[in-house]
DNA sequence: ATAGATTGCGCAATCGATTGCGCAACTATT
DNA sequence: AATAGTTGCGCAATCGATTGCGCAATCTAT
């Protein structure tokens, strides 16, 4: 019983057959009677046969396994993208690998390479913040093996990617920012070596140039490290006395700030209002709810899974660029402070 | 190039040796000489050979692939716990696999009998909420795969298991508040059919009627559903208005409370103190810090991979019972109501 | 009744790497 | 010079499942 896992040699030696015989009745093979069939799989059942994957993919070339190579697990988009693609993935019959890089190019190498030793038949990827250029995904397209970026992308990439649209979502904050009058605020940005914190920053000053409302450098704050946030803060506080509203880019962002704000006796949203990118979570907890541009981490893994599977079973390696609208969620961190501006006159 | 990954049989093709002689020279065997490894590394590096794991481990027995299965996602103890095991796992040469039951023991025992399927040399189980016996984990046993079980557990466990001393960990939150004058302090805890949550209470009882510090019913609270948090806080806030202290006995549990309590304009800790279990996160950037009773997923999930591992290597099926100690950490939520209590004096 | 088609199943190769055993060619021993 | 011991390597089986091909037995058609 124990010591010993009953593979189809054993189950060939109760009924008598032989284990090609076995196998193609097991397989609902049409060369093989339905009787047969019958019996070979009682046999099985009783037996509690459990296929080896091992050694059936050693065939098959497949393995059903996909690979998530994430940089870092922060608590508040990693947890439910996460969800979002162990979901899909489970669905289908996939399972699914984990492996941080810790933000390093030299450990994401490593993985990917690991990934064509497992033959994962796919790779989901969020790049490192070290990461400046995909050689090492090389590997992974000559065996074949799809890969999909998400959240993070750089400049030149040949490689499916999902997103949200990173400028548009910070345009979109500035723009509702400035529809409720707050034409002095400042922006909480992340480090701008990565693509994600530029393209927001982007986005965010194009709504203020557009609409022809002065942001000056000093309205802007590129946190690289968390703890440089307070003095940032304070400065932007110091050298705009009038700012009436505060953007995050992030959660990690936004709770800090947050936390920073509710220190100095800051009122939000009567002394200034506060306005997010985030997944959801964080919002709901704070005082009051934080109104976001919603960026939901379940729907980026759930839409990311899907398509990479589609990929492995398609055998497509059609390169998408897929881009998640983000939605607005108002929940009163965001106070009115002037007549509508003219923006909204035009409907 | 493509199409085509290089196996042993094009090495021993090209070096002109034997199939057996490459593995040996590649696994660095005493039989073979120097010059001949020397040359079949070179050709290996050449040709850029990367070994098949599948075909190896057929044979080997084993997959180097350690499987954890959560019961959900969430934002607070998973991630950290998440990267404590990944961090191990990956210094050991092991790959993580993560499932998630999302709270069904149905899922839980498929799952489960996938981890034999896939041969997992070892699982990690996180035991969803509907989990009443380990029958399921037989399969594991018989297949000699060692199971571990982490931060939840239920009554009777034959299984090595990794969690913090649940009961002490009560006692000291309230002792902690004792100590500090809160003589009505109400406390916040789980779903009280987990055992985590009916141990937490009942420590946090006993610190109570030890001290003969009366305890209400009234000043309990059992939330199943983060909802219903409002409701209870309110009913209590109302039957005891004199209370001074809240404890939570999770982060969730916190984040909620805080925010409850900012928005009655409850002010911490000057109307009433605030005390957490909590991984150490949110305690950061609530305000004021949250003092708590630090149970770091970072350090759970590192020692209990390596408990894993070791069982895995040395073959042990020892059944061990392992407490992680809680640290307090005083970050200021909680006042000095009146002079120490009478334990103090003891000192 | 006999050639031809169909049915049901087994032989053996295969996937890629590992390993017990054996064997030839040397070296050392007396 | 004959025996014993060592060195370096290959043969072939093995892990467990899959599959192309072949073959006997049975069935169909003329």
């Amino acid at each position: 019983m124990a010591g010993h896992r009953v593979t189809l040699k054993d189950i060939a030696k109760t009924v008598g057959l032989s284990m090609a015989t076995v196998s193609r009745a097991l397989a609902d093979h049409p060369d093989i009677s339905g009787e047969t069939k019958e019996r070979v799989r009682e046999v099985a059942q009783a037996l509690g046969y459990i296929p080896n994957y091992r050694a059936r993919y050693l065939r098959a070339k497949h393995s059903r396994l996909i690979a998530l190579i994430v940089p870092e697990m922060n608590m508040f988009f990693m947890p439910s993208m996460i969800t979002g693609i162990n979901r899909v993935v489970q669905q289908n019959d996939y399972s699914l690998i984990v492996f941080q890089s810790d933000n390093s190019i030299v450990q994401e190498r490593r993985l990917v390479a690991y990934c064509t030793h497992l033959s994962a038949d796919g790779v989901l990827l969020v790049l490192s913040s070290e990461t400046t250029d995909l050689q090492h995904l090389d590997v992974l397209h000559e065996s074949h093996i799809p890969v999909v970026l998400l959240d993070k992308t750089i400049e030149t990439v040949k490689h499916t990617t999902i997103t949200i649209d990173d400028q548009e979502a910070g345009r979109e904050a500035a723009d509702y920012l400035i529809d409720h009058g707050h034409t002095r605020c400042i922006g909480v940005f992340g480090d701008q070596r990565q693509r994600i914190s530029a393209l927001r920053l982007k986005g965010f000053r194009r709504a203020h140039s557009d609409r022809l409302i002065p942001l000056a450098e000093t309205q802007i704050l590129r946190v690289t490290i968390i703890d440089e946030l307070e003095e940032q803060l304070e400065r932007a506080f110091a050298a705009h006395p009038d700012l009436t509203a505060i953007f995050t880019m992030t959660d990690e962002l936004l709770v800090h700030t947050h936390h920073l704000l509710s220190r100095r006796g800051t009122r939000i949203p009567d002394d200034v209002s506060l306005l997010a990118i985030s997944d959801g979570q964080a919002p709901a907890f704070l005082h009051p709810n934080v109104t976001h541009l919603r960026h939901a981490g379940i729907e980026v893994g759930e839409r990311t899974a899907h398509i990479l599977i589609g990929m492995i079973e398609h055998n497509s390696d059609a390169m998408m660029d897929v881009r998640i609208r983000t939605t607005l969620v108002e929940l009163g961190s965001v106070a009115t402070r002037t007549p509508p501006a003219k923006r909204r006159a035009k409907r």
